[in-house]
DNA sequence: GGAGATAGTTGGTAATCCAAACCATCTCCA
DNA sequence: TGGAGATGGTTTGGATTACCAACTATCTCC
């Protein structure tokens, strides 16, 4: 096998782990009606509190789809707005203590969804690949 | 660092980059006008040529979502559907040359985009991503 | 103090998705 | 063999997701 097809073969094994990993999340949340971004919001606001277009920008969405995210999680009590004391134009979003519970459950859900997969590799093989995907992940491109 | 913090590391890990490959494949579906989804379809189709009720259990859709994904790429000459001469109730998707011709497209695109982030590699430790990525994507596990 | 930039919402449109209802075809057994 | 039930697809209706353009409110800075 050249380093070519090699590479290419990496590329798909990528490619297909995202797709499965993905769909994990979207059984996940859709089993508590959430879609994948708006697990992907609570996600990021577990730790955060960002303004309206920090959270779009995150997630690479307009401002107005972030609006409608918003909304409709708020409706259901998960998460709320605050004026931004520092900017009169800005709002900031944060996790209502029923989306902090939401939000825990779901990270024990994914977590046990996840583990049986990892399970396949033994402790050391774990370690590694945490090592490998360190890299792939810094946005500093290492440099 | 417990074994168990090192797990969640790697879900951790493993989550995020899932979201930053989903968000390379988004961007580049969208420079072609095509959805997350529309792309997966055409990934599916280069090699196959499932009924309607295949691909929509591949992609975990439901049928009736499938049924508009399909008229909608139908309507822009990217694939077809033609009636399974087994079975008259089925229907059979396949990419036409037009449909074929784009997803090669967007292969190379897709590689393009990608390869950067797996030149932080070396050699050898893409040798063993590959390695460790396929027990995960052994849809057996591997017994 | 006002011109221009920035933050967020609203309204309009298209795509995505599900569920339920529906027709056509197939299976299989009584 | 004929018909009841299963299966494959489409259609319809409704909620969500997403973009863009237009708008209001606030901030920055000359």
């Amino acid at each position: 096998m050249t380093a070519e097809d090699s590479l290419d073969a990496l590329i798909d094994a990528l490619v297909r782990c995202t797709f499965q990993v993905t769909g994990v999340l979207t059984r996940i949340g859709g089993e508590n009606d959430l879609s994948l971004t708006q697990l992907r919001v609570l996600g990021i606001l577990r730790d955060r509190r960002p303004r309206v277009t920090d959270l779009a920008a995150y997630l690479g969405l307009d401002k107005s789809t972030m609006s409608g995210l918003i909304d409709r999680a708020e409706r259901r009590g998960l998460l709320a707005r605050d004026r931004n004391p520092h900017d009169g134009r800005a709002v900031d979003v944060f996790l209502t203590p029923a989306g902090q519970e939401l939000t825990q459950r779901l990270d024990v859900e994914i977590r046990r969804a996840l583990v049986p997969q990892l399970d396949r590799l033994q402790s050391e093989q774990r370690e590694q690949l945490l090592g490998l995907l360190a890299p792939l992940l810094d946005p500093t491109g290492g440099r």
